[in-house]
DNA sequence: GCTGTAACCTGTCGGC
DNA sequence: TGCCGACAGGTTACAG
């Protein structure tokens, strides 16, 4: 599931519920989710408290009132749902289908009275405790490239970073460690509104198409956030809400229908780039 | 060093 | 209706 805006509408809807809680315990339901989870996890978290929770590129970062930092990943199809005690069936976010419960790994039991409880079928999230101060050389973050919502994502930055690179632009929007936050949806959904191929060698973009680029890169995360994110398959909100954004796609999974650049008469195309699909007009984007 | 591919695990969907 | 294969939004290790 989730890419950026996904991420960043799980955040703002968790706000509420864990910012200035006490986590008074904590279920871990299995020894491992992508990874195994750090020796004494939920000793470590019981009587915590949540200062803050904040978000770099796909991840969520809690930080905690002894100086340690819990990051999360929702990998491909993780998901957070708030419950309190006006809910009196567990997974009432879901259809009541049992084997849903059957997924939440983790639940965090609230002083406020409410219960963060994290879904995930697949198992490619995972969650890590480290200490704040050691932010920096944290495997997981420190490699991370530019956030794509931040103030110093431009086209000239953009340009830089994909100066004298052979890779395609498809590939160089996906790979983490230049430009972070970015996944499958919103690359092809950017390189369209940009009029850029994803075949295209990243380090032949000019800088007017980069800073094309830049902008439609903020204009759709900006739109998708707003939206709710998007909602293929798994992603919900923290509340049980779908995100909406997927009715806006301009050529994620529209294959064979027309382009909806009005001043094009193309197509939208599916090819697979390193075993992804890549959707996108085969006329108007160069 | 760069690039592409496979693998991780499970649910869903389409075809037969 | 049931079975089977393909595919899925991410990340990482490994081979070329």
């Amino acid at each position: 599931m989730p890419e950026l805006p996904e991420v960043e509408t799980v955040r703002q809807g968790l706000v509420p519920a864990m910012e200035g809680a006490v986590i008074d315990a904590l279920e871990q339901r299995r020894p491992d989710l992508r990874f195994p989870f750090p020796a004494g996890f939920a000793e470590r978290l019981t009587g915590r408290t949540i200062i803050g929770l904040g978000r770099r590129a796909k991840y969520l970062l809690a930080d905690l009132d002894d100086g340690a930092l819990l990051i999360m990943h929702l990998g491909m199809s993780g998901s957070f749902r708030v419950e309190d005690g006006t809910i009196q069936t567990p997974g009432i976010f879901y259809h009541p289908r049992d084997k849903q419960a059957a997924h939440d790994h983790v639940v965090f039991h609230l002083s406020n009275g409410k219960r963060v409880v994290y879904n995930d079928p697949r198992r490619f999230g995972f969650m890590d405790l480290v200490r704040r101060a050691d932010i920096a050389t944290t495997p997981h973050l420190a490699g991370l490239g530019i956030e794509p919502v931040g103030n110093a994502f431009d086209g000239v930055t953009l340009h830089g970073l994909f100066a004298g690179k052979r890779t395609p632009l498809k590939a160089a929007l996906l790979d983490q460690r230049l430009v972070a936050g970015l996944g499958n949806i919103y690359v092809c959904e950017a390189l369209h509104m940009a009029g850029l191929s994803p075949e295209r060698a990243a380090g032949t973009i000019t800088a007017e198409e980069a800073g094309r680029l830049a902008t439609a890169i903020r204009e759709v995360l900006g739109a998708a956030i707003a939206a709710g994110g998007s909602s293929l398959r798994d992603h919900r909100q923290a509340n049980g809400e779908l995100g909406y954004f997927q009715h806006s796609f301009r050529v994620y999974d529209r294959e064979g229908e027309p382009c909806p650049n009005l001043a094009c008469s193309g197509v939208v195309t599916r090819t697979v780039q390193s075993g992804r699909s890549t959707f996108h007009c085969l006329t108007c984007q160069r």
